[in-house]
DNA sequence: TATATAATTAACTATCTAGTTAGTTAATTA
DNA sequence: TAATTAACTAACTAGATAGTTAATTATATA
């Protein structure tokens, strides 16, 4: 009988809606993703999204910004003060495959936008972008130099590292399926760290002397 | 005055209705592509698509089949006779890498499709998905069996072609966008010759002895 | 040429969705 | 405590969308 009385809060609501339309954005693509489940998924009414964010577009703009400084920060933390390009490559390689891992969908609906070609991506969104190929390409730059790397292309190893990761998250249960039903080798029972460690020594190994 | 005749052609149509359907879903994705768009596309009335398939999403499974079988068919036939798995996973880099570049939406369609983690993907589709995948694992095993590959986890080694080859074909606008802005690398001015040319080489690289 | 059937259409329904609005309640401040 | 503001809601609009249906037209065949 008594109406159940919420407390008022602004800013927890808005992240509220934020971590939600994470999930769902992430896990359905855009268009599939309903401000009306958001909503109720957040226990609130649907007008509130549209108070604190303006439009669909405008709430998924934050959201692939708020993913993007996420995994910056995470990067750009780990490989604070290394002068060792081979490890510094390492570390950037666990970190973003442990981020991967414990936030499976964020880098699927970072790569969906990267590849969502015809897209006008927001410049505040593109510049996000940049940021994190740039520390990556001057990573791989010092290499060089030092003479740790050699016959680089930068945005290919940077797609290689990240496409592989992704596409080993997000397939992990149809790996499982698959190799449970027809005995199929998918690397199942294949952990993070076994992935992140091999990708890492191929690339590795792929970036050394001829 | 005079009414367009139409001649009456059911095969044609068809055809038209899946040719169409492939680009439309490849390039908008699943719930943004309109049945009501693609009939138009086609010329012709709506319910046709439900008269020959049925559901939006037999139409979609439809489509994703013939586009498992047209890149299996490729593979397949490039590979026949040839008793050298170096020159084999050439090959299949090679013929993945052209198929793509003729066809940019197919794969992305393909790694969409597997990306999709909660998916209750058909059985056709499944075992459409297993036979790539074995062809490719049979290369790498008879690779390892000769002594050409060392240290092969196969599930990985294929997402890395895959996963990179797609990336770079559908980050194209965005690469170029990024070079002209900032005169960052991103290999805007390669072609997908010397992109597949690269990868085979590092691919090799990688599953060379230690 | 008459008939059957396959291909096609116009017009519809039912449902969903983003976004709005006018009004209500809780919290803050004067 | 009165007035103001910020957080919230219910009920709506307008447009789109998947899918249906009953009728129509072309074509092949008997």
């Amino acid at each position: 009988m008594s109406k159940i009385i919420k407390k008022r809060n602004a800013v927890a609501s808005k992240n509220l809606i934020l971590r939600n339309a994470t999930k769902l954005f992430s896990k359905k693509g855009y268009s599939s993703t309903s401000m009306e489940e958001l909503a109720s998924m957040c226990d609130l009414n649907k007008a509130m999204i549209f108070y604190y964010f303006d439009s669909k577009q405008g709430l998924y703009e934050a959201v692939i910004i708020e993913v993007l400084d996420e995994i910056y920060k995470h990067l750009a933390k780990e490989n604070k003060s290394i002068d060792n390009p081979k490890q510094e490559l390492s570390n950037f390689i666990k970190t973003f495959a442990s981020f991967s891992d414990s936030h499976p969908y964020l880098p699927s609906l970072l790569l969906k936008e990267l590849s969502d070609s015809g897209a006008k991506i927001p410049k505040t969104l593109f510049s996000h972008m940049k940021k994190l190929y740039t520390l990556f390409t001057n990573i791989l730059k010092r290499g060089e130099e030092v003479g740790d790397f050699f016959d680089v292309v930068p945005m290919i190893i940077y797609f290689m590292i990240m496409g592989t990761l992704n596409l080993m998250v997000t397939t992990k249960n149809l790996r499982d399926m698959a190799h449970e039903m027809d005995g199929l080798d998918t690397c199942s029972t294949c952990d993070m760290d076994e992935i992140s460690e091999y990708i890492d020594k191929k690339i590795q190994k792929l970036l050394k002397d001829k």
